[in-house]
DNA sequence: CCGACTTTGTGCATGCGTTCACAAGCGGTA
DNA sequence: TACCGCTTGTGAACGCATGCACAAAGTCGG
């Protein structure tokens, strides 16, 4: 789920669920995976498969098939009881709620090693998520084309932004220029932020920020492990390595 | 939250939750957000910062006062009530809850556009996660240094995660190649994966698989403007762009 | 045309996560 | 020492998401 809307939702219409608004109300976690769906689907078109059943589709996708079928009941009734799904209709159905029936171009900031890997990458345009501008701050990096794609200053980010009609910016800068790069993006009207610098950003309510943050996603990890290897151990004994009282369990106890 | 555990619950003690184990169940979303407190806790504590409330904190880490209270207290209770929170003492035990205590190595699989960007980062080692091994099938690359290590053949995956003790397994191979590099780090050993391809991975229960797919967060984004935009222009007409009955809103209604 | 079989769509229960609200506890102050 | 104001820690309520289980609805073979 997104990380980074908190207080947003307060603001928007705050007790009063009007059921047309309810129908478009898709959860957060069913959207993530329709996405997945769709990518799973368009494999299975590709190689000639005209239609799927909900346990097919759940297992390629590594889901509840009650899940799947759950998930898919938010954007219709497309099944047919009996067979299954058409592969074609289902693609085209996601691919309306998702809002992938026009593409989204794609503005990059921040060239170094991740924004040269993203430029470079060939996957985004066939996903309808052309990259249409890339921008730096580093004099030696601009008019380089990386991707076919030429560098421009980050001062014309407003212009060119407006002209090639940006509607996802990605930030790829060191992390005390997010903010800062961020508010520029904000202010040449793009809406959508995938950031990859470790900074919470701060926008306004009208913009929708996603963030994938790696050293996150790995101390997950090493989180997982970590439960494992006492699990395994023992937890018994109630020192750690640190020589603290294992794990704050008191924490959790009820008072006598 | 996780995406490629489902099953895997099941058959870890059916229906039996000894307080003992659940006192650890930290739940899944709060291990992702003390990552974010970590972060934050970290650069107050290189700006000299001793103390904070959990309002100063939750501000900065963009979450709920309440809930930031609630993520630190599965940990246990260490704060101090009229005053607030020791910036040291919390990371320490965070970062022992994290298994940050000791550090995890980290080997990428497929140096190519990615990969590259990622053996170049410096911000894994200074978090704890030193990048220590290199893999590629291209014979152009092996032994070819990328950010100061070099490149080992695929085929001596085994050997060398073992010697070098890899505990993350990084996958950045194109799609098809994932699932195979995959197998081939679990039979390594290596029992945490972080896989970039846009693949479902198959794993045993004992490893733990996060992914991050850019094309899906990007798509996640197209969603949220698709949304806003017909927000605005009114739901009120049954017919969009394609010439599909809006949205499929019938699926919801209830049938008289 | 009918009955058996298959698979969808969903009501419902359960569990997890978030948020509220407040008592408990601590430091400072008179 | 007793009081006051502030902040934590958490019980309890709520809401969202998951998974089950089954009726509804379709296909297919006879
Ligand atoms: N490379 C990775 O694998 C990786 C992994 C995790 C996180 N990150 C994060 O991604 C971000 C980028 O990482 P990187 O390795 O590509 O860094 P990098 O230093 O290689 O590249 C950063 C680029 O941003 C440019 N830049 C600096 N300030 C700018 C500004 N104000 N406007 C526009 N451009 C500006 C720099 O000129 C440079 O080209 C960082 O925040 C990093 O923490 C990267
Ligand atoms: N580059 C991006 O920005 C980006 C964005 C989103 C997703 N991805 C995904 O990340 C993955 C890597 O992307 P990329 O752009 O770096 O691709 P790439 O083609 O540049 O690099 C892939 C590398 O993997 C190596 N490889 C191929 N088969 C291998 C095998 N069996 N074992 C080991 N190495 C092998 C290749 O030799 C190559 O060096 C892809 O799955 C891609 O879909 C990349």
């Amino acid at each position: 789920m997104a990380s980074q809307r908190g207080e947003g939702e307060t603001t928007t219409t705050p007790v009063e669920p009007a059921d047309r608004e309810r129908a478009r109300a898709i959860p957060e976690a069913a959207v993530a995976r329709l996405a997945v769906y769709l990518r799973v689907l368009s494999g299975m078109s590709d190689q000639g498969v005209t239609a799927v059943s909900s346990e097919e589709l759940s297992q390629a996708a590594g889901v509840n098939a009650a899940k799947l079928r759950k998930d898919l009941s938010y954007i219709g009734s497309y099944g047919t009881r009996g067979v299954g799904y058409d592969v074609e209709v289902l693609v085209s159905h996601i691919e309306r709620i998702l809002g992938l029936t026009r593409s989204h171009s794609v503005a990059v900031v921040g060239i170094g090693n991740l924004g040269h890997a993203l430029a470079n990458y060939g996957g985004f345009p066939g996903r309808g998520f052309p990259v249409t501008a890339l921008f730096d701050v580093d004099p030696d990096l601009i008019g380089i084309p990386v991707g076919g794609i030429p560098v421009n200053h980050i001062d014309e980010i407003t212009e060119v932004c407006l002209e090639r009609e940006v509607s996802i910016g990605v930030i790829a800068t060191p992390p005390p220029a997010a903010q800062s790069v961020c508010d520029r993006l904000v202010s040449a009207g793009v809406q959508c932020i995938l950031n990859f610098a470790p900074v919470v950003l701060q926008v306004p309510d009208n913009v929708e920020v996603r963030k994938v943050d790696l050293a996150v996603e790995m101390q997950i990890l090493s989180f997982h492990v970590a439960r494992r290897a006492d699990e395994a151990a023992g937890v018994s004994a109630g020192i750690d390595s640190a020589g603290n009282n294992g794990l704050g369990v008191d924490g959790m106890v009820i008072r006598p």
